[in-house]
DNA sequence: CGAATTTGACCCTA
DNA sequence: TAGGGTCAAATTCG
């Protein structure tokens, strides 16, 4: 598809996303500095660093929403798609040409386990999301855990169900599993797409079915665009949650380390980090599990 | 004490 | 039949 701006709309939209580009450049040089000064001096607290760094995600949330308001009334081209999706240097998104949630729908297996009846149902459907990432990511909707399992890859994949699933019906899941050792990668697989209503963090969620985010978000592939919906917000616009990853047994909690590190984790996001709102929100375990990640930066 | 996680068992699919 | 997805009781956490 092409998308046909207007020269001025056109130019407009280069623009912002040039203005787009060099606001990520500069977060990461930040991000990179702060942890570079964090590993010389522990401990010192009075930088303005954290100041400049929530003021350039402020700016990248700026041009983000100015994109998406931009787009809403257009068909968004793939490379502004791109542009504005998440920079992430790390990771790659991926969105495999699957069947549409219509026919998957149709499928007698779907998401249903237990249906009714008390039989036994598995899903047997193609992911409606795919990412695949070195660091923890957050999606913004809070889940819960219902089973893990070792592969045979000798990792553990972890089964998460939507919060919102008993209260509000809400059948979105995904799995997480570690897919690399060096360097880490997780693989985070969405089945289906929230239905509830209760992100994490609402200010700075998109409305996760609107036509803008979802037009944005799925132009990655134009069999998904007319159909499909992104199973949860805009990376970009996302919360920043962190991404529950394989359990890890030590004693240890590293969850008095977030609120030092989160950024580390959460960089790759053009928004805000809620740090007190988030480091509550993890659990103990989920804390521990992050302990892969702070050796990763050496902590 | 309610909610979340863990974990072994059960069951489905290829 | 093996591998993987889900259930649900037990356990842990806040």
């Amino acid at each position: 598809m092409e998308n046909q701006l207007p020269n001025g709309k056109k130019a407009l939209e280069e623009e912002l996303i040039r203005g787009h580009g060099m606001a990520n450049q500069l977060l990461e040089v930040l991000v990179q500095d702060k942890l570079n000064t964090h590993l010389e001096e522990e401990g010192s607290s009075k930088s303005v660093l954290p100041f400049v760094e929530d003021l350039v995600r402020k700016v990248l949330c700026s041009f983000t929403n100015t994109l998406l308001i931009l787009n809403s009334n257009n068909d968004v081209s793939n490379e502004v798609a791109a542009s504005i999706t998440l920079r992430d240097v790390s990771s790659s998104i991926n969105c495999p040409k699957l069947q549409s949630v219509d026919e998957t729908c149709k499928s007698p297996n779907i998401l249903n386990p237990k249906s009714g009846s008390g039989c036994y149902k598995r899903k047997s459907i193609a992911p409606t999301w795919k990412k695949d990432s070195s660091i923890l990511i957050e999606d913004g909707y809070t889940w819960r855990k219902y089973g893990q399992k070792m592969t045979q890859s000798k990792y553990l994949r972890s089964y998460y169900r939507c919060t919102h699933k008993n209260d509000q019906g809400c059948q979105a899941i995904k799995q997480v599993q570690r897919i690399q050792d060096n360097p880490p990668l997780y693989r985070t697989t969405y089945y289906s797409h929230h239905t509830c209503k209760s992100p994490m963090n609402p200010e700075i969620i998109v409305e996760p079915f609107s036509p803008s985010a979802s037009s944005i978000l799925l132009s990655f592939d134009n069999n998904l665009q007319s159909k499909q919906e992104n199973p949860f917000s805009s990376s970009i616009l996302a919360s920043t949650k962190h991404e529950p990853q394989e359990v890890i047994h030590n004693e240890h909690s590293a969850q008095n380390k977030l609120s030092t590190f989160e950024n580390l984790l959460f960089y790759d996001y053009d928004i805000p980090f809620d740090y007190s709102r988030n480091a509550t929100l993890l659990s103990s375990t989920e804390a521990v599990q992050f302990e892969n990640v702070y050796e990763q930066y050496g902590f």
